[in-house]
RNA sequence: GGCGGCGUAGCCAAGCGGUCUAAGGCGAAGGUCUGCAAAACCUUUAUUCGUCGGUUCGAAUCCGACCGCCGCCUCCA
């Protein structure tokens, strides 16, 4: 399995550190908002990693943090007056709901910011005591000087940093690309008592932190946006490596922006729509196929036209697995000549090669097309067939790349029920079509479309879907 | 200004030295099946990969120049 390592600019092969675990931590949300669908894309394809990481066996350890101490919280906590941690609070709590519409498996820890203030002090101190941190005024910054592979992951040199045109300036840094670990508390602000007074954490050390807490000092791989390459993850790099003289991560991976207009999403340029907005015009199926078929590094041009792309394509999935679960428990017959472990072999290929869904997805469809082509030969197969293909589906398309929606009608005994009253209805409905009452066949058609149930008839028989 | 990325059919998007007369999805046209409908299937839809050169027996894939687009260098997934 290869992986692209931005560390090293090249797609390396895949070895944890501690076989069979992996540890990967992703940057998560800072919750002074509700998340963007660009913010989305990033959750969904670490998703989309850890879960094929699972399916190939490895134990994973899956880490993401919650920034719940920023600038922008304080803001909107001014702005509404009300305590910081009330927005923290109300925006984790809407992440959690989001995550789970979008069907992101739950991450091993949520580790919050506020609730790690001790590992972060330590660190600092840590810093501190090696001469890489230094105090000003209650204030302690990172001496970016004393870090000699700075700027390694970025491929970014501190003297061209400093000549570029937006650095900000502030007198007390001995080097304007210095940033801040812990920040001097004005009044109102949250602040927590520490050897250099009342403050509160800087943004990067947290995550250097949090992750080193639950993953150790080195661990497996780091995800996170393709912006928070510099300086975010490369400061993570100095802190981490600074402090312990160790490799901190192994392999770096970096998610594509989702563009919108050909123009990168985001809070500040007011071009983005939320997750939960999305949610309700399309479904988690949708967007994950979308997300899917493009490379995760690769930027995504987000647009109504590819989106009903997307939708179009899902309902082609959502079909077939309703029409395979239809005949899994009806049909008879031959075991058709084909061989599904060879979509076993290509799927794999394909996600092996630095997850590549968009190669894993056309083996979906190629899949669905070649099964489509044996139902349509006119033939009745067997239903262990028809089940091994959906454990396929099962174990591909929906665990690994979350697109298959639960087509199962009859999960308890009341819809049991409810199942053999709609064979019943098929039935009668078949007996109207022997005497050629068209009217009546189509108007019990017609009925139950408006309860939300299709009828085909096919050349193997009538079957009856339940609308999605 | 520095650093990085991208440009493949009407749209989206894989491929990254020979199996490419280039996957897959959407769209479009015609057809099959059907009482009709729906779904599905079949055929067609890039001899060509931004442009121009070069390397090579061989290039969408490597190199160079140019054109166009985007990102990072400030908070940002």
């Amino acid at each position: 399995m290869k992986i692209y390592n931005t560390l090293t600019k090249q797609k390396e092969e895949f070895v944890p550190l501690n076989p069979p675990n992996v540890g990967i931590y992703v940057c998560g949300p800072t919750v002074y908002d509700y998340f963007h669908i660009g913010n989305a894309r990033s959750f969904i394809m670490a998703d989309i990693i850890q879960r094929y990481l699972r399916y190939k066996g490895y134990k994973v350890k899956f880490v993401m943090n919650l920034t719940d101490v920023d600038d922008k919280i304080i803001k909107k906590a001014n702005e509404e007056g009300v305590d910081a941690k009330v927005i923290a609070e109300r925006f984790s709590k809407a992440f959690f709901e989001d995550i789970e519409k979008l069907k992101i498996k739950k991450a091993d820890i949520y580790p919050k910011a506020t609730e790690h203030i001790g590992e972060i002090e330590d660190l600092i101190k840590k810093l501190e005591k090696k001469g890489i941190a230094y105090k000003v005024n209650g204030d302690v910054f990172y001496d970016v000087r004393k870090f000699k592979e700075y700027g390694k992951l970025s491929g970014k040199k501190i003297d061209e940093l400093e000549s570029g045109a937006r650095v900000e300036i502030n007198e007390k840094k001995h080097n304007p690309l210095d940033f801040a670990l812990w920040k001097n508390a004005k009044p109102g602000e949250p602040h927590w008592s520490s050897p250099w007074g009342e403050g509160r954490p800087g943004w990067h050390i947290e995550c250097s932190a949090m992750s080193m807490k639950h993953l150790g000092e080195t661990f497996d791989i780091h995800a996170g946006g393709h912006d928070l390459i510099f300086p975010h993850h490369e400061n993570e790099i100095a802190q981490s490596e600074g402090a312990n003289d160790k490799p901190f991560v192994k392999y770096w991976i970096h998610f594509g922006f989702l563009n919108i207009k050909n123009e990168k999403m985001s809070k500040s340029l007011g071009n983005f729509f939320t997750a939960r907005e999305f949610l309700q015009k399309y479904s988690a199926e949708v967007i994950r196929l979308l997300f899917s078929q493009t490379h995760y590094a690769s930027p995504l041009n987000f647009s109504d036209e590819i989106l009903n792309s997307a939708q179009k394509g899902l309902e082609k999935i959502t079909n077939f697995v309703q029409e395979i679960s239809f005949r899994e428990n009806i049909d008879e017959g031959s075991y058709p000549d084909i061989d599904l472990q060879k979509y076993y072999t290509r799927f794999e290929e394909a996600m092996d090669d630095d997850f590549n869904t968009p190669k894993a997805v056309a083996v979906i469809f190629d899949l669905i097309k070649d099964v489509n082509k044996i139902m349509n030969g006119g033939e009745k197969h067997s239903g262990k067939f028809y089940s091994d293909v959906k454990k396929f589906l099962d174990k591909t398309a929906g665990n690994v790349l979350g697109i298959i929606k639960n087509v199962n009608i009859t999960k308890n005994d009341s819809s049991k029920e409810i199942d053999s009253l709609l064979n019943l209805i098929v039935e009668i409905r078949q007996e109207a079509k022997n005497k050629k009452a068209y009217d009546l066949a189509d108007l019990i058609r017609e009925k139950l479309s408006k309860l939300g149930y299709f009828i085909q008839d096919t050349k193997t028989g009538t079957t009856i879907k339940k609308k999605l």
